[in-house]
DNA sequence: AAATGCATGTAACGCGTTACATGATTTT
DNA sequence: AAAATCATGTAACGCGTTACATGCATTT
């Protein structure tokens, strides 16, 4: 919801707009999805925190608009001054891995690399926006704080890629030693069948 | 809900006990509250995932305690086999920094410095964790596994207390040199008047 | 001609949190 | 005596995702 009120302070944006930008400038911490954000410009507009303009358009709905209006930047101040909670987390990978005495290893370590990999990809995307999209803008006010949260997201990737490759080493040392412990194991079945 | 099977993998247990062991164990990364916890054993139970058998105790419900099924194995291990998706990232603080330029500079400092508080905190459980609950455990055929998900929590909150460090000094030299802007800000505004 | 993309939106559904209810036991 | 803790559970509510609907424009 405040997501909205605060990229609409930059400039006033579409339902679609908003949706693009978020993706491109603060996607990699938060999210929304048009499910919330036309119903949510909608709720805004009816409490009078932006305000909302038709531009026809060929061919297509018409483009509504949105600006925020001076209700809507004092609910974002207050939000703004709201401590920010602890999220609840949730990662999958790890809770996987937690029980990877149950995942054959050959799974386990192809779930840590590719995570690896989307973790890589997403670095180098983080970097060029650093370069791109915030140097170029570097005289707004904002750009430091930008830059900021990108560094975030830089510095938490570094460290989990790392972590995936000293723990794919690690997940292949084990398998090795279970292939051998398991030779023993199938001897032992054969001779008992 | 694939949690609990999880954890009933280790020991049979009751709903209040799964509660205290997601806490203690996999709490860093996966959380889930007693509103799901008993209406999931319910359901798992309704469809053969676990079986229950209810001890009477003194002054309190009855407690049931809950067994792992083989059918529920089953469950678990078609659940560990779906790769990991993704998760949709949802970090307050990030998104209020993004938007720092409209909030008091002190204001930001405090959120980050508390942050770094909450996960140099965070950091000491895990690696008492580790030493403690693993080691201790560590004949178990889990407990490697145990260890690299504890690894990435440790991992990443060094990242992150590292990033907030930097970011509350660069933070009060933003703040520092704001000071004297509007220093001459205010002398303007006094000779507007 | 068919498929994909643009741009708006709505509806259904599921998941999860919070709050509440209960009733004995232990602590202050 | 009052309050907190243990241990179970239920109900209401909100948030968010996914899927669907629309209809013109552009691409293949």
């Amino acid at each position: 919801m405040e997501v909205l009120l605060g990229l609409l302070t930059t400039e006033p944006m579409s339902g679609y707009d908003l949706g693009l930008t978020i993706r491109g400038s603060v996607g990699y911490f938060w999210n929304e999805s048009y499910g919330q954000i036309y119903p949510n410009l909608k709720k805004l507009a009816a409490g009078g925190f932006v305000s909302s303009k038709s531009e026809p358009q060929k061919g297509k709905p018409d483009r509504q608009v949105y600006s925020i209006t001076k209700k809507g930047r004092e609910r974002l101040a207050k939000w703004l001054a709201v401590p920010p909670q602890p999220e609840v987390p949730r990662n999958e990978l790890l809770l996987k891995l937690f029980f990877g005495e149950q995942v054959p290893a050959p799974m386990l370590i192809d779930y840590v690399e590719h995570m690896a990999e989307e973790h890589r990809a997403v670095l180098l995307l983080l970097e060029r926006a650093e370069r791109e999209e915030i140097d170029k803008n570097r005289h707004y006010p904002g750009a430091p704080y930008w830059r900021m949260a990108a560094h975030y997201g830089q510095a938490e990737i570094k460290a989990h890629v790392l972590w995936a490759e000293e723990t794919i080493a690690e997940l292949k040392k084990m398998a090795s030693k279970q292939r051998s412990d398991s030779a023993i194991g199938l001897e032992r079945r054969h001779a008992r069948k």
